[in-house]
DNA sequence: AGCACGCCGACT
DNA sequence: GTCGGCGTGCTC
């Protein structure tokens, strides 16, 4: 008797196994691996969904068999790749297989339970039951059931004739639409046009039409509609069986795009050296990881395109992931005016339905091309020749929350599996990634000339402590302000970045740029309001806050920053005429207004263009000669050890921004750290020397790339008991790592409180713990019993943000 | 997650 | 004596 081992959906460490199922004989061909299934779980009446993960002949299970109920799907949701992907995911990430599976899965997918009643077995004819039930088999509980009716199924509840079931939903819906579909071969066709009768207009143009385009065999009734075929026409076709009417579903398709009209650009010998090793490396199926390191504006983007080209001329499908905030009309254009209507875009501001589509457009192979954020890296692409990720510093390919997956890693997993190499391109490659070309575990392609040799933009460090530059009014430069002048009288545009909205928890001296760190640990000290003193997130030293400065003795200490909406203000109060946009979490949080704020921009429709973070990527603005960075401090100041790092990437994407064409631009970076070298060398776009100097850094501190670092933390409603466990689970690492570990904290989180609990973390730096993953997991799986008491425990494997 | 089993306190 | 509190453990 062949059984089905399934994972169910249960999210818990106990339940995070297969369990096994019998299948009834009329299910027997249909559940295979892959396919979802509906299936009883526990002592009650409840049904759950899950996954087929393999079918075998025998059980190993000693107890008696439950049975599927009934399959959810004909067809497999999920290939063999993404069920063998996902448990080495859930491992990797510690996380419920489970989780792993549903995010490989539009949303639509995802099982919704419904709960009704239904008779106990031997009550379904009891005269109160059939009454209840409105001699219907069962009774859906949703949102608007009768008040009148609740104390009936309450007290039926309680006489024990019904019970309440709990069972799946299937969401997936797709547009149905009518078509009609030829039945008879062409000379069919012919003969019957020529016996129609003369006053058969309608059926004469119908039958014309399907004799002149019979390849295509099926026809939207709507499209013929269109073309003044009448409906009595079709029927009449029908009758006489030519045709056959039936349901087609429709795909909706969300980007409208274009067919391919675009022709290969010209490459430059260095891309051309790039395309010819990559697509080397396509053809010979090769599983090796490029790093492309490109300045700003080399041209990344046509070699993506040029060789995308290449694996789909093998017969082969290319995945590309950007950053979701780079996922831009601009960027999506540049593809699909190259590949047509064989790319499908994965992004954010997709309806459910509509990614369901996209991802069922991918699933059964009419597209070959995959342009998507993160989640993106799960698109069902079979025989994949190409990766490629854009952009590959980005934190964002990091998921902030379960299962913590990094798509990097996914893709270096899809890699192997398909033999296919992985391009990573950057102008600012992540340290790890870097120290990986230098170590020759990737090939390092290097990039350093712009694209029709466009002069890098000249960029001028301000020096906000001296008084003849700084601040005139608020947080503008004399040289900003006189900058901003020179490119409105020329007609020019401007763009200004903010960090973080501009607010800050950190303490700065505004005479001298002192920081105040955490003398252990090289990051900066974070105010917790709770207890009004200064922490550290790594490891929990804590001072006061400081009201003279240590270094220059000065009273000018303190918290500073400003947000968006002040610094448009002192724009328009300083330039009365310019037209200026913000663009911040506040003013893009609606659909679609990121990118009409952006059109609004390109079309010229105003001059400045004043933005957080969102406003640093892959935009390309011909008319932009001025970039400025009013505060290029906050950044720098997080307390996070790649809080150069990122400044650095930030300030030399930003400049990228500016005199991308024939015009010559200018960046401007305020700051009162002017020494500090990720600006001094993001100033000089000199990325080898930043490199340089930050990896020893690191060296210094034990960070990344030099140690492995992971992450945990502990939640709970009670100080005192978070604070304990994390104490107690610092004492079991401690046991169980070697005395080359570092083991930090435990420290409060920087929203120490959110949902009204207690966050404590310990961070765990490490070179080589062969025991350090299996401890982790069996420390989950003890602490299990603790999470019914109102502790969680989360444990993240290479963390990108620590606060 | 849900649900049942089970072992202690305050009620008819 | 019993109803019900929620701590503990299992779910194919």
């Amino acid at each position: 008797m062949p059984v089905a081992k399934v994972i169910v959906d249960v999210p818990t460490m106990q339940t995070n196994r297969p369990f096994e199922y019998e299948i009834p004989t009329e299910l027997l061909a249909v559940v295979e691996p892959g396919v979802r299934v509906e299936v009883p779980f526990g002592r009650g009446k409840r049904q759950v969904q899950g996954f087929v993960l393999d079918v075998t002949e025998t059980s190993d299970y000693s107890g008696k068999l439950k049975e599927i109920v009934r399959v959810i799907d004909l067809n497999p949701v999920l290939s063999k790749e993404m069920l063998e992907m996902s448990s080495w995911l859930a491992d990797l990430t510690y996380s419920f297989q489970i989780s792993c599976l549903q995010i490989m899965l539009p949303n639509l997918l995802r099982a919704k339970y419904i709960r009704s009643v239904v008779p106990v077995q031997g009550f379904e004819n009891d005269p109160e039951v059939t009454k209840l039930l409105d001699n219907k088999t069962s009774l859906e509980l949703n949102n608007d059931i009768d008040n009148s009716l609740i104390e009936e199924i309450q007290r039926l509840l309680e006489s024990k004739k019904i019970e309440i079931l709990t069972s799946v939903k299937n969401r997936a819906k797709q547009i149905k639409r009518q078509a009609i579909q030829i039945k008879v071969d062409k000379h069919h066709l012919l003969e019957t046009e020529d016996s129609l009768k003369k006053n058969a207009t309608s059926q004469r143009k119908l039958l014309e039409f399907l004799i002149s385009n019979y390849e295509k065999n099926t026809f939207e009734i709507s499209s013929l509609e269109s073309m003044g075929i009448s409906r009595p026409a079709i029927k009449a076709l029908q009758k006489i069986k030519l045709i056959d009417i039936i349901e087609v579903t429709k795909l909706r398709k969300p980007t409208d795009l274009k067919n391919a009209t675009t022709q290969k650009l010209e490459l430059t010998n260095e891309q051309l050296n790039a395309v010819k090793q990559i697509n080397n490396s396509i053809n010979q199926q090769n599983a090796e990881t490029f790093l492309i390191q490109g300045v700003t504006g080399s041209g990344k983007t046509e070699i993506y395109l040029q060789t995308i080209d290449e694996a789909l001329k093998e017969g082969r499908t290319a995945l590309m992931l950007v950053p979701e905030i780079s996922l831009t009309p601009q960027m999506v254009n540049r593809v699909s005016s190259r590949f047509g209507d064989q790319v499908a875009v994965l992004h954010s501001g997709l309806s459910s339905g509509e990614r369901y589509d996209e991802w069922t457009r991918i699933e059964n192979g009419s597209v070959n091309v995959v342009v998507g954020a993160r989640s993106a890296v799960f698109a069902p692409l079979k025989n994949l020749g190409l990766i490629i990720i854009d952009e590959e510093h980005e934190a964002s390919y990091k998921q902030d929350d379960n299962p913590r997956y990094n798509a990097k890693d996914v893709t270096q997993w899809r890699s192997k599996y398909h033999h296919c190499p992985v391009v990573l391109g950057s102008a600012t490659p992540s340290l790890e990634s870097r120290a990986r070309a230098q170590k020759g575990v990737y090939k390092l392609i290097e990039l350093k000339r712009r694209f029709n040799d466009h002069d890098l933009p000249e960029v001028k460090i301000v020096d906000m402590r001296d008084s003849d530059n700084a601040a005139v009014s608020g947080d503008i430069s004399n040289a900003l302000k006189t900058q901003l002048d020179e490119i409105l009288s020329r007609k020019e545009q401007a763009i200004l970045l903010l960090n973080r909205r501009g607010y800050s928890s950190f303490l700065m001296c505004r005479e001298c740029g002192f920081v105040l760190k955490c003398p252990n640990c090289e990051v900066s000290l974070t105010y917790h309001k709770d207890i009004q003193r200064m922490k550290c997130h790594y490891c929990g030293h804590e001072e006061n806050v400081l009201d003279e400065c240590p270094n220059c003795h000065s009273d000018k200490i303190g918290f500073y920053g400003t947000g968006t909406q002040n610094v448009e203000q002192q724009i328009n109060d300083m330039f009365p005429d310019a037209k200026t946009l913000r663009m911040d979490v506040d003013t893009t949080s609606k659909k679609g207004a990121h990118a009409k704020l952006l059109k609004e921009f390109e079309t010229q429709n105003a001059d400045i263009l004043i933005g957080t973070q969102m406003i640093a990527k892959g935009l390309d603005f011909p008319n932009v000669t001025l970039v400025g960075v009013i505060n290029a401090d906050t950044i720098l100041s997080l307390s996070d050890y790649r809080a150069s790092e990122r400044t650095f990437q930030l300030i030399t994407q930003v400049s990228g921004r500016s005199g991308r064409a024939e015009k010559k631009g200018r960046v401007i970076i305020q700051t009162y750290n002017p020494d500090h070298y990720a600006i001094k060398e993001a100033a000089k776009q000199d990325y080898d020397s930043f490199y340089k100097k930050e990896m020893y850094i690191r060296h210094q501190g034990n960070y990344t790339p030099y140690y492995f670092t992971t992450l945990l933390s502990v939640s709970h409603e009670s100080e005192g008991q978070a604070l304990k466990m994390a104490y107690s689970l610092k004492r079991q690492l401690v046991d169980s790592l070697s005395e080359e570990a570092i083991i930090l904290g435990p420290s409060p989180t920087m929203i120490a409180r959110k949902q009204n609990k207690y966050y404590y973390q310990i961070i765990v730096k490490y070179k080589h713990e062969d025991n350090f993953h299996k401890r982790l997991l069996e420390i989950l799986s003890d602490t299990q019993a603790e999470t019914k008491k109102g502790f969680s425990i989360a444990i993240d494997n290479e963390p990108q943000h620590i606060d």
